[in-house]
DNA sequence: TCTTATATCTTTGTATACAATAAATCAACA
DNA sequence: TGTTGATTTATTGTATACAAAGATATAAGA
């Protein structure tokens, strides 16, 4: 793994705490690197907001409760389109992905409540796999490129570990009607069911969200 | 001014045209710097998608049709919900600064219609300005932050050497009816009038994508 | 002449050294 | 003791050197 995602995962799995300090020379020294490498991964942490600048060094991120509300706002904005636009435009080809990608996240589901607790991870992976597929479907190089560059919060990654069986299913009952929706192009079926699901997304983040922030993975 | 935005504005101004391949020796030679603050800017570039990784260094993104298509229905979907939210949350103080950057575009269509041709830049630069207050009233920090990463297109600059007075004044009533839908607090006129505002300006950019391409500045 | 292997040249990636600058410490003085 | 100025230290910014990887050119053999 590069320098930027190793970084990067340190920060999402909590190795690097909210308003740690962090200067060059200390990662350089941690990851057995030189200066520069390092430097290249901040300046790209720093231009998608993972980190801020100090006035010396850079610190981890703090995310607020109005930063999850307004970084939501967006994603339901940016997703709900691309499920609208992937309605109008998905090919056969996109359909059978989506659908794949429904399934595995549906086994994975399943695969949890059967007492196997380690897969959350998978099923954070399948629920990432279902909306990249209706991104691409959508048929717009840009936005996938924006939401791509969507602030990530860290905390995101760790709300699942509060979803119970039941919100799981409804999850999944979303993607359902999503995934009825692409395949009858319902547009704003489509589209406001996306809103919906990402609503719940942040609710269920926003519920926990002192849990989640003290919680270290 | 920075590497970066030297860089930037060589590209925006059409100095380093669509394909031109540069590399970080010749950049530093024509800057007088050495490759590693070179490389820096290159990076950020990248990430913005105004040039693109080659076998072998860089080249300057040369823009579809398609590209200024599905770039315009992001900033529509991004701008068009901005202006809803500036609806919802202004203060008088957003007030006074979008209702300011109004009448400094206005006064640059006058001057500009006088037959004091130079103004073009001023106008450019008032229209930016309107749409900036905007974002700001509209109180999402993150929104904030995206829309300012919207990919550049170039020519976009350019195109406001095509319009024509009408045009001009055409889109300065759009500003008038966005204004005051957000002094209304109405938020589907301020997004509908944002939204056909905007199309109105790709209109003018696929009308005249050709010339643009060509044109030197 | 055409193909393939070898050498050469270009260009990027990484390490290191040094310069510039801001922060922290310490000393001197009121 | 508290305040100011000088000294040291920590950290970033820039330059340079060298290693690694690809591309291009060259030469040898079929």
């Amino acid at each position: 793994m590069d320098v930027y995602n190793t970084i990067r995962n340190n920060i999402i799995q909590g190795k690097y705490q909210p308003g740690m300090r962090l200067t060059e020379e200390n990662l350089a020294q941690e990851l057995s690197l030189s200066r520069t490498p390092i430097r290249e991964a901040i300046n790209q942490l720093k231009s998608e907001g993972l980190i801020v600048p100090l006035k010396r060094g850079v610190s981890v991120r703090d995310f607020s409760k109005e930063d999850i509300r307004q970084i939501y706002d967006l994603r339901t904005l940016l997703e709900g389109y691309s499920a609208a636009q992937a309605a109008l435009h998905r090919t056969e080809e996109d359909l059978l992905k989506i659908r794949s990608a429904y399934n595995l996240y549906e086994d994975a589901i399943d695969t949890y409540v059967k007492n196997d607790f380690s897969h959350i991870i998978k099923i954070v992976e399948m629920n990432q796999q279902f909306h990249e597929a209706i991104i691409n479907a959508s048929k717009n190089e840009h936005i996938h490129f924006h939401i791509s560059k969507v602030v990530v919060v860290p905390i995101v990654f760790r709300s699942f570990y509060w979803y119970s069986e039941e919100k799981l299913r409804r999850s999944l009952d979303y993607h359902k009607i999503i995934l009825e929706a692409i395949i009858n192009q319902d547009t704003e079926r489509a589209r406001i069911a996306m809103h919906e699901h990402i609503f719940q997304g942040r609710d269920q983040v926003l519920l926990h969200f002192h849990e989640l922030k003290t919680m270290k993975e």
